[in-house]
RNA sequence: GUGAGCAUAGCUCAACUGGUUAGAGCACUGGACUGUGGCUCCAGUGGCUGGGGGUUCAAGUCCCCUUGCUCACCCCA
């Protein structure tokens, strides 16, 4: 029994699911580059009214979920439960609009939620997300959705489910709010207690309850889409056509609403019937007024966060990790020893992996741990190679074998680890 | 915050209605095989049965408490 354990809903990462993770900041970080996205390394700690004011105090994550607590200078603190408002404070802080617009950003880290913890949901967490600031055209949201569509057929992740709708914006959604008030409070008996609430709070949520009842009363419910002002209803027109002269398949659903206060306009969702009830991998929307809100100046943005750990289970569920080729030396004696791993700091220097052991070992031994350690190549150095000033390479896989002069070594390895590395791309 | 289920070796699981020293597979280490891995066989390491209390001649097994995990609600990535 250990001494000591990670708190409730934290995990360690190790391999072999940590190379599945590799995998998937690889093809994203590649992704973005492609599509001009530049890092950027936001904190994991903001005072706490960075998020508060950008969330909403209503919301859950605002009003119970956060880790928040006070530093020695009696300041309130908060780990941060998503990223999307720590990007904007940074946009605006250093005044990142003055750079070419539209301004792109992604960011790869852990979030923190105080949650029970259940599949899929966890206290620390991490998220891919990206930001694209400047652009109201629905061409961003198109390109976002893109982004996210190309990412998940590189990793060839199956079965996912691209849902968008439009929630309006400052000038639309109060109309629909009180026609949405108006038609729930008629039959304000029939909603579940959680929704009585929502009517008050935030009516907009109701249409996402999953109580058989309000599901049912909902069907008659005044729809977003019939209140849409002219600007956000051909926004999100366009936005329809764009994916599908894209090829990218989606379903509209008027009770996409994000449980944040920032969202206008688009909305949208990617989920998979594989992960449990918390099932969505990624999701995200436009938040036309939060820049102005932080004091910059009006600049409307989208972006998306995905979920690592959710996206990591469908990794495991449809592809095995990869295995790690590289070279295992072999030497026998301590003369020979010493001649392996001056060879293998050469290689080092070379950006070559290989591995080398520290200590004497029998060569069955050695090649038993070659063989665990999935090496590609064995490369054996012993006192009859000494003396010819050779060493014996083996092919582990095909059990082919060679000898080679101690000159052509670093050659041979070279060669065969730009063989492996191109295998692997 | 609410509800349900589960806690036995590093992992997956055994142990009949309570009954002697808690077992097996995988993994790990070593040997059979002295310079050639995977297969096979043999051996070894590894446990306060999550913790505490109770019932009993006797508790891994029954009861209570506690902690942890899991799943679901809520909510969300």
């Amino acid at each position: 029994m250990s001494k000591y354990n990670t708190l409730k809903g934290i995990h360690d990462i190790f391999p072999p699911d940590v190379f599945v993770w590799n995998k998937i900041e690889r093809t994203a970080k590649d992704l973005f580059y492609i599509f001009g996205y530049d890092e950027i390394k936001i904190p994991v700690m903001e005072s706490t009214e960075v998020f508060t004011r950008s969330i909403g105090q209503s919301t859950d994550i605002v009003g119970k979920e956060m880790y928040t607590f006070t530093d020695k200078g009696d300041r309130s603190v908060t780990l941060r439960p998503e990223g999307t408002a720590s990007v904007v404070r940074c946009y605006v802080e250093n005044a990142l609009n003055r750079r070419p617009a539209p301004q792109k950003f992604y960011y790869v880290g852990p979030m923190f939620r105080y949650e029970r913890p259940q599949k899929g949901r966890m206290r620390q967490f991490y998220q891919i997300g990206a930001e694209c600031f400047a652009s109201a055209s629905a061409e961003a949201d198109a390109e976002i959705l893109g982004i996210l569509n190309e990412f998940f057929n590189k990793l060839k992740v199956p079965e996912l489910r691209l849902e968008i709708n439009s929630i309006g914006c400052k000038a639309c959604r109060p109309d629909y709010n009180s026609a949405l008030t108006r038609f729930f409070s008629q039959k304000e008996e029939f909603l579940c207690g959680d929704c009585r609430a929502r009517l008050k709070k935030n009516p907009l949520r109701i249409l996402d309850c999953k109580v058989e009842s309000c599901g049912q009363l909902r069907k008659d419910a005044p729809l977003i889409t019939d209140f849409l002002c002219e600007n956000c209803k051909s926004h999100h027109e366009r936005l329809r056509e764009l994916l599908t002269s894209r090829g990218i398949s989606f379903r509209d659903n008027p009770s996409i609403v994000r449980g944040l206060d920032y969202y206008t306009k688009t909305t949208f969702e990617i989920t998979s019937e594989h992960l449990g009830a918390q099932n969505a991998v990624a999701a995200g929307g436009r938040y036309d007024n939060l820049v102005e809100e932080f004091g910059g100046p009006p600049t409307p943005a989208i972006g998306f966060a995905i979920g690592m750990e959710r996206l990591a289970g469908l990794m495991k569920q449809f592809a095995p990790s990869p295995n790690t080729p590289f070279f295992y030396f072999a030497p026998l004696g301590e003369e020979a020893l010493n001649i392996a791993i001056s060879l293998a700091i050469n290689l080092m220097d070379k950006n070559i992996s290989s591995i080398c052991t520290q200590w004497q070992m029998s060569l069955k031994g050695h090649m038993k741990r070659a063989d665990k350690l999935n090496a590609e190549y064995v490369i054996m150095i012993g006192a009859d190679e000494i003396q010819k000033n050779t060493a014996v390479w083996k092919h582990l896989s095909t059990g082919t074998q060679g000898e080679i002069s101690i000159e052509d070594i670093g050659a041979f390895v070279t060669l065969h680890e730009k063989r492996l590395k191109a295998e692997r791309s």
